[in-house]
DNA sequence: ACTGATTATAATAATTATTACTATTATTAT
DNA sequence: ATAATAATAGTAATAATTATTATAATCAGT
């Protein structure tokens, strides 16, 4: 196995991530990163990024729009996307919740089940205090 | 507003989804198409596939590796994703404890919920019987 | 059925997100 | 300090997806 090696550029992601609650893109990595070293280059982010999710030290969240999203909260938590700017928020629920819908599902399912992610979609306060009067379409139940 | 326009290959894409289990990627849709329509192009196979998505009368499912897969059953649901063989499976779960996940998770998000996906991984059973020696399955893989 | 308006298509080009390659540099064990 | 090895910067390449555009299909009104 190939024996991991310190680097500042990899310890100065990791501190990123941990400070950072914005569940950012590599590309908003490697621009924030740039400040500290003008010289990293956009694949060095990835690697390390990618790097970290392998080895359990931040969470990789893909959504149906856009790039992947890197979050240095590694406890076991749930995402919510907000419909209008996209931002993403973690969601407090209790973690044992969490560990009981693995159980759950390994109960319906013909093989093992390790673990899950979970993807909200709904609009965050501040999108919703943002266009007060406007109809709200994904409450209707029929489109038209 | 753009009046939607009936079309043989949408038709075609659509049949195509509600009839297979195996959470196609776009490609893999083309792939099946081309063979009822040979000259069809795959921007058109992610127009539609995405016009479906639009529209509720498909699923799009992304996942950390390789692009994403579209589902034509569009009653809530979750994914299982093989580890190994990186298929995807429907997991058979009570409707019901879907709603009660999104009430819950309404009560802990400022800001309103609307609806959520859950991506499980684990290993099939068709893989834990196979031991050691696994065939390799590429992201693209044809699947159905 | 014919005509015109509009949407969809095929083919291709372009874009975005990500990974691969390689010569040089940094880290670490001896 | 030296040597071995892993990491980096810079760049090229790939994968997935979207945009463009001329032509064709659909559909509403005669």
């Amino acid at each position: 196995m190939a024996n991991l090696k310190y680097s500042r550029q990899r310890a100065a992601i990791k501190e990123y991530l941990s400070h950072t609650y914005g569940h950012p893109t590599a590309d908003t990595v490697y621009l924030h990163i740039r400040k500290e070293f003008p010289n990293i280059s956009l694949g060095t982010v990835y690697r390390n990024l990618n790097l970290l999710a392998d080895m359990g030290e931040a969470i990789k969240i893909s959504t149906p729009e856009g790039g992947d999203r890197f979050d240095g909260r590694t406890a076991p938590h749930y995402h919510v996307v907000c419909s209008r700017c996209s931002r993403i928020f973690d969601l407090e629920l209790d973690e044992q919740h969490i560990h009981s819908v693995n159980k759950l599902a390994n109960c319906h399912f013909d093989g093992t089940i390790t673990s899950h992610s979970a993807l909200f979609y709904g609009i965050c306060r501040e999108c919703e205090s943002d266009t007060p009067h406007k109809t709200i379409v994904y409450k209707t139940q029929n489109n038209d």
